[in-house]
DNA sequence: TCACCGTGTCATCATGCGATGACATCGCTT
DNA sequence: AAGCGATGTCATCGCATGATGACACGGTGA
């Protein structure tokens, strides 16, 4: 074991991060408004009164959650064929995120919902246009939309309870039944 | 106009209609737990407190709306082809269907949870599976699974507000778009 | 006409939520 | 060691919600 001694001693950096990580999963879950800022205090270890302190608000947090998630890696480009499979491993490793969720459900509070918004279009919708624009597919502004509806209401089918199959069904095989009807190209 | 002249008198009947036709609205557009029984009651023009007696809770007037929606129309049997036309149009018409939410978000009731989870089954995904079975597709459930949730992804995406294009195409382009996907067979 | 029961209206309760401020505690700096 | 700012804890507020019971109204039959 080489990791890092964890410090034990207070730290805002700390507990912010905790919340964060907290809050990523249960959005993911739960989507934003069956979501309580104690539930992500008590996941995180931390006194939830500290999301007003480090956050502002629970939209606030909500928003952070989207930009975190999408700061440490390039833009997701293309969702077809091997990009696929890389959205759905994120979704597969912090439950169907938030940022899907947008797609499907809105939210009670306008920030939270305008901040998932842009973030979906700026990171799925608008490069798949883009590509389906520059590959010559007619209505590819409607076909991008269509397309990220679909994996989006896939992804989030898959924890809402309401499908066996899907459910248990391991990744690999919902991503080759998505691209057989797509096409991976 | 050969209608039925409307009795204005007092009568449940009709109160219970109203609830019912409001909440299926209301359940439609924002599903079960963002929807308020004051809203369903405004909307109707009726009194909320009725809800409690004529359906006795919000839960179970969800399950009432369930039950209605697809108590008038036989099994939808598939969602392929024409069929998806079918029920796509019935989203259209009001808007999309309490159904197809339950495919992608659960709610905080279990009770209206496993409600719309059954008539889900029954009503899309087993006839699909039969089908798929029948074809002699490989992974038939999972394909029914998947289907039915990219679909409810779609239809609720319309009105989720986080797309343009999907929000302004008219329903026949979308479901050309769907069947160039999966095929019409 | 009157009494009664179905129907409608209203006030209110209990609960859970997000938010906030007062206070306690820690640990660094000097 | 003392002081002080940063961090953590707790109680509580205001609000919205689902639910319920008390009461008012109305029309229908005796």
């Amino acid at each position: 074991m080489t990791g890092e001694v964890p410090d034990r001693r207070r730290s805002s950096a700390r507990s912010r991060e905790a919340l964060l990580e907290a809050a990523t999963e249960l959005f993911s879950e739960r989507g934003y408004d069956r979501t309580t800022i104690r539930e992500i205090g008590e996941r995180a270890g931390v006194d939830a009164a500290l999301i007003s302190r480090y956050f502002g608000s629970k939209a606030l947090l909500y928003v952070a959650v989207l930009r975190a998630e999408h700061g440490d890696t390039a833009p997701e480009d293309l969702l077809t064929g091997p990009r696929l499979r890389e959205v759905a491993e994120r979704a597969e490793r912090r439950g169907p995120v938030p940022l899907l969720r947008v797609a499907v459900q809105s939210s009670s509070d306008q920030a939270a919902q305008d901040a998932a918004r842009a973030a979906l279009q700026a990171r799925l919708v608008e490069p798949l246009r883009a590509r389906f624009t520059r590959e010559g597919r007619d209505r590819p502004g409607l076909r991008a939309d269509v397309l990220v509806a679909s994996v989006a209401g896939v992804l989030l089918a898959r924890h809402s309870g309401a499908f066996d199959d899907l459910a248990d069904a391991d990744l690999d095989a919902i991503v080759d039944v998505l691209l057989e009807a797509w096409g991976d190209s």
